[in-house]
DNA sequence: CGCATTTGACCCTT
DNA sequence: AAGGGTCAAATGCG
């Protein structure tokens, strides 16, 4: 792998998520020598999933430097360009904003809960040395309301399930959430597309926006099947 | 019946 | 040319 030029700062959030994975992992070890050693309320499959987002955050800054333009968190003023989707709609499928300039924030979760925004899926896509399809997603209301908010969904591991959710844009609707989706893939069965639930939930909608790298607290969610 | 999802084609970037 | 992102007709679902 050919080296790069990184700032200060990259170096230092590399290091900082390298050694946090270090850690985590030598808790990992602790406790899977010492099953029954009271660590607090750190669950394994928690644990696990912290690490492999460590894992993820530090291959996320060296590809934003390898490929020089998709960073994590990236503000900016605009995109560029509009949203009209005006003439001759016909053939000018598959042209797409460039998304450089947008704001990309990426989470991984063991459990797939959106954040209480209505969203409409457009697209999946087989991609390339991944084990599992790409899910793409816009929001509900890119046309009535113009919210660019975008986000890409796909499965990174199956057990445990390991979700990493690319989120494109922010919300510019209004819409209050009142429903929230889920989405499950159920391993039970070997198809690829993922399952989308919706479920009413009428008080909980405050947790979606604590939602941490890593973990997703489910305790807390009360909905029914 | 209206809206969401599926899915292959199409188009853009690299 | 390949891989990835988006479109839109067909289909599904409430």
């Amino acid at each position: 792998m050919e080296s790069e030029n990184y700032t200060q700062s990259d170096l230092e959030k590399l290091t900082e998520k390298l050694n946090r994975g270090r850690e985590l992992t030598r808790r990992l070890r602790e406790m899977i020598k010492k099953p029954e050693a009271d660590v607090g309320d750190v669950l394994t499959e928690d644990l696990v999933g912290k690490i492999m987002s460590s894992f993820s955050e530090t291959i996320s800054i060296l590809r934003s430097n390898e490929f020089s333009e998709v960073s994590q968190i990236v503000k900016s003023t605009e995109d560029s360009s509009g949203s009209c989707k005006t003439s001759s709609m016909k053939d000018r499928r598959g042209r797409y904003k460039r998304r450089k300039t947008l704001e990309t924030t990426i989470k991984e979760t063991s459990t797939l809960v959106d954040d209480g925004h209505a969203w409409r899926k457009y697209g999946q896509k087989h991609i390339l040395n991944a084990k599992y399809p790409r899910n793409y997603f816009r929001c509900t209301h890119k046309f009535d309301q113009g919210c660019e908010a975008n986000k890409q969904v796909q499965r990174i591991q199956e057990n445990p399930p390991l979700f990493r959710v690319t989120y494109y844009g922010h919300h510019t609707c209004k819409t209050f959430p009142k429903v929230s989706q889920m989405i499950c893939d159920s391993p039970t069965h070997d198809e690829d597309s993922s399952v989308l639930l919706n479920f009413n939930s009428t008080n909980n909608h405050h947790h979606f926006l604590d939602l941490m790298v890593g973990t997703v607290e489910f305790a807390d969610l009360s909905f029914e099947f």
